[in-house]
DNA sequence: TTTAATTATATCGTACACGATTAAATCGTG
DNA sequence: CACGATTTAATCGTGTACGATATAATTAAA
């Protein structure tokens, strides 16, 4: 009887196919900004707040040091970030917006727009949605110990 | 005034890090089957129905040929699949569950159980939540021309 | 206070993921 | 039938992603 469990069942699945597509709709936006979407979220944490450590970054976007490392040295080789030890805690790194890591958040105004429309969905659909989906991603996490 | 936007606005990042959190919860099962997380949704969609086409899994798992070329001859070297040249179309590979793959879905069958715990959710809840994510998803495949 | 345990980041190996390109097979049109 | 266009996988380069490990700094304990 289990096998009629067919894919299009599986809620996993669906997070894992829309994520990817909604890859593919930053794709051409992130592209004119040289970013990648990993790196545009780094940037979103960024502008929330600046002067974050690695391990702050990571906690936000639920990433290792052994991703953000590579990922933050090539922000910074964009010109994007400063990374420097925090003379406080000289285990700690922290990462800096410089001013064109800054001024790029203009750029990425009119995105929001341009994505609500992709959905297809009103505004009201999209927030209840996205709640539905954190809920369930905090429950994951929780079972999983993060 | 867009300074105001957060990261836990994004639906976009609600479901990344959902996704995320669902191979992690998913990681200590499969790491018995000794598959990872792609690698299980490929066996799911053969399961569904033997000898695909590499094209025709990509299409079911919005995969391309470049991503899972690699991972079916790791299916292949692990003894799960057998991949081999469509005589009717030299240039379609066929995939074919071996018998130790066909009998792997056995051993998943006590997965969904624990699943639906993991989420913290009602089963009829987990399902309006999916049908929605998945319109959503194909809303955004549609408007990127998938 | 010297040492032991912990913390923060970095490094390494493996495995996705995709765009661009290549190579081979098939199809379509003259 | 021939030959250009299309289709299908595979290959290559770049960039995530993570577990395991390493290294250095800080904290805790003896």
């Amino acid at each position: 009887m289990d096998t009629k469990l067919r894919l299009g069942d599986f809620i996993c699945f669906s997070l894992y196919s829309a994520s990817h597509a909604f890859t593919r709709i930053y794709k051409p936006l992130l592209e004119r900004l040289g970013l990648t979407y990993p790196q545009y979220l780094v940037m979103v944490v960024l502008w929330e707040q600046d002067g974050q450590t690695v391990g702050g970054i990571g906690e936000k976007l639920f990433l290792e040091s052994s991703t953000l490392t590579p990922l933050l040295k090539r922000l910074e080789t964009a010109g994007l970030v400063k990374r420097e030890r925090n003379p406080a805690d000289e285990r700690q790194v922290l990462i800096r917006l410089t001013p064109e890591g800054r001024d790029m958040q203009q750029q990425t105004a009119d995105f929001l727009q341009q994505l609500v429309e992709a959905t297809g969905m009103s505004v009201e659909e999209i927030g209840e949605l996205r709640r539905n989906i954190v809920t369930l991603r905090d429950n994951l996490n929780r079972m999983a110990g993060v």
